[in-house]
DNA sequence: TATGTATATCCGCATAGGCGGATATGTCAA
DNA sequence: TTGACATATCCGCCTATGCGGATATACATA
């Protein structure tokens, strides 16, 4: 983990219409996706706001074939979607138009931000983004 | 499928607190347990109240063993609670007194009531039940 | 106790999907 | 174009879990 990436603030023009061509999913599917705790911690840290690779693998401290693999299971059953900048890649979840699962993914998101392994993992992300920035600036 | 179970209103004598022994389980095996098509339908049936296994075969059209091994598999993850009836078994969806699980599986209950197929297997199961009135009464 | 019915569990088999190291790809900078 | 770095994908291996027929168990009735 000698990775040290930008501020997502850089880049962000990108339409929207790419949630559009994603397979529709059967409602076991989304389920199916939510069913693996390390995804599950990965939507929690996500709800944070947009994170690369590199974030989540000193947060969850898993090598990164194993981040890149659940992200592509997350981004493939439509939770999740890349934006590249350089050579990073930031993942956000996806905002809905179906209001079915709009709904749905609502109370979802709600209860895994009470759960207590999020909570941690997210004050882990906060102390990691301190830190990175103390190193930037001096 | 010759066999007919009687009316679901016979024998209501038994406490909740089997509810309590059941192991606390991950919010991953939550919704491991609606990764399947199948026990959605099955969750989907069951928000019709009580049911017992032959009714669900005969909805379902599968052979016994697979209705008995997602029942079982549902049981095991805290969604469901079988309760025995002379020969038959009911089944029925669980009330959650934690808070937390208990919106949470309001959620997903309401979300679920809203599928296509959920709808469609609810009325077979109406008319399965009309019918089975009318060989019992004449 | 013997028989029939409803359900649970066992069995062998097949597939999905987990893992993490190794390798391929994409991007930037020199 | 080459080297360095971030990420994606491939690989072999392993476990969980799907399936449905066969068998075991539980209960009711004669």
């Amino acid at each position: 983990m000698l990775q040290t990436s930008p501020s997502a603030s850089t880049q962000k023009k990108q339409t929207d219409s790419d949630t559009a061509h994603l397979q529709v999913l059967s409602s076991a599917q989304v389920f199916k996706a939510l069913s693996e705790e390390i995804r599950l911690r990965i939507i929690g840290l996500l709800l944070c706001g947009e994170l690369c690779v590199c974030d989540l693998m000193a947060i969850l401290d898993l090598p990164q074939s194993t981040i890149s693999r659940h992200l592509a299971y997350l981004k493939n059953t439509g939770w999740v979607r890349g934006r590249r900048s350089g050579v990073w890649m930031y993942y956000k979840i996806i905002k809905h138009s179906d209001p079915l699962l709009a709904e749905l993914f609502t109370s979802i998101q709600q209860h895994i931000q009470q759960l207590a392994q999020v909570e941690h993992d997210q004050k882990a992300l906060y102390q990691f983004h301190v830190e990175k920035n103390k190193n930037s600036c001096g």
